[in-house]
DNA sequence: AGCATTACCCGCACGC
DNA sequence: TGCGTGCGGGTAATGC
């Protein structure tokens, strides 16, 4: 489900301190920061990429959380000991902050499709819900070598239009699937994606290699546009998954399919490219000759 | 060799 | 009922 907005305002909220003015009011949200872990419960096994379950089990009690943050899609919370929590939400994953028990220290049911709980002394839990069961959940020493991988973070100012025309000339692929590689740029997905491509007055089977540095220039400030807008309307909710954001209000071509171009008019239609499928109105976003 | 593309896979819920 | 679809990404096979 969640691509970068979606996964920061997560985070934001996680980190959200107790005396914050908006806690009184949303209380799915007590901050994170500063409690500390007593335990912890996995309700499908391989929702934990590693380690094993009985070192999980054995290192997560008496770690305090310090940090939490986000790298790409990838959730990260730093713990007291040296240890750094990971979770991927992928495609349906989802999480709640909740007392543990009730008034009278009866324990409250979890959630269907919780697939690991965490404890914390101070009463309160951390669920993980995911129904389609992608997402993973990494507790390490060295959260590096799992983030590795991913390219730079796309509101980065130190990410310039230069450097980002550079980096897709260094490559030759499809700017859909390529916009999607985590390892070329963190944080996007299929619905800012298609957004991000609409609003640059870019086909999405535009080659890499043949986009001029105007047009870079353009991607890149139409990426951090839709990625801001995203986080200023607290991330999208869409089918099923509800998450309280609001910006699939404002989706100009995802999901429209056959509906008017909010800019032209003209009728948006959908392409499959790598097995996702893809929304884009011909008329602003044509197919550069090649 | 190394990069790019394609097909398939993974659980489940929802709409038609 | 059955089928297509999906806020993601890993792997294997194939092609250039």
């Amino acid at each position: 489900m969640p691509e970068l907005p979606e996964v920061e305002t997560i985070v934001r909220a996680l980190r959200r301190s107790p005396t914050d003015e908006h806690l009184a009011a949303d209380r799915r949200w007590p901050s994170l920061l500063g409690l500390t872990l007593r335990g912890a419960e996995l309700g499908w096994e391989r929702t934990l990429a590693a380690p094993s379950p009985a070192e999980f089990f054995a290192r997560l009690p008496g770690q305090r959380v310090e940090r939490i943050g986000r790298r790409g899609k990838f959730l990260r919370f730093d713990l007291s000991r040296g240890d750094t929590l990971l979770i991927h939400l992928r495609m349906s994953g989802d999480l709640r902050v909740e007392p543990a028990a009730d008034a009278r220290g009866r324990p409250l049911p979890l959630e269907p499709h919780d697939r690991a709980v965490f404890y914390f002394a101070e009463g309160v839990r951390l669920a993980f819900n995911d129904a389609r069961k992608f997402g993973r959940i990494w507790l390490t020493d060295n959260p590096a070598a799992v983030l590795s991988g991913l390219g730079p973070e796309p509101l980065d100012p130190e990410l310039t239009p230069a450097d980002f025309y550079h980096r897709l000339h260094a490559r030759r692929r499809l700017l859909k699937p390529l916009l999607l590689d985590q390892s070329f740029l963190s944080g996007l997905g299929n619905i800012y994606t298609d957004e991000a491509l609409h609003l640059a007055g870019l086909h999405p089977l535009t080659l890499s290699h043949q986009v001029t540095p105007a047009a870079a220039a353009r991607l890149l400030a139409a990426i951090r546009a839709v990625l801001e807008e995203g986080i200023r309307r607290n991330g999208a909710s869409i089918d099923w998954a509800y998450r309280g954001g609001s910006f699939q209000n404002t989706f100009r071509v995802y999901g429209r399919a056959g509906q008017p171009c909010p800019t032209c008019g003209g009728t948006i239609e959908r392409l499959l490219v790598g097995q996702r499928g893809t929304h884009f109105c011909p008329t602003c976003q044509p197919l550069p000759p090649n």
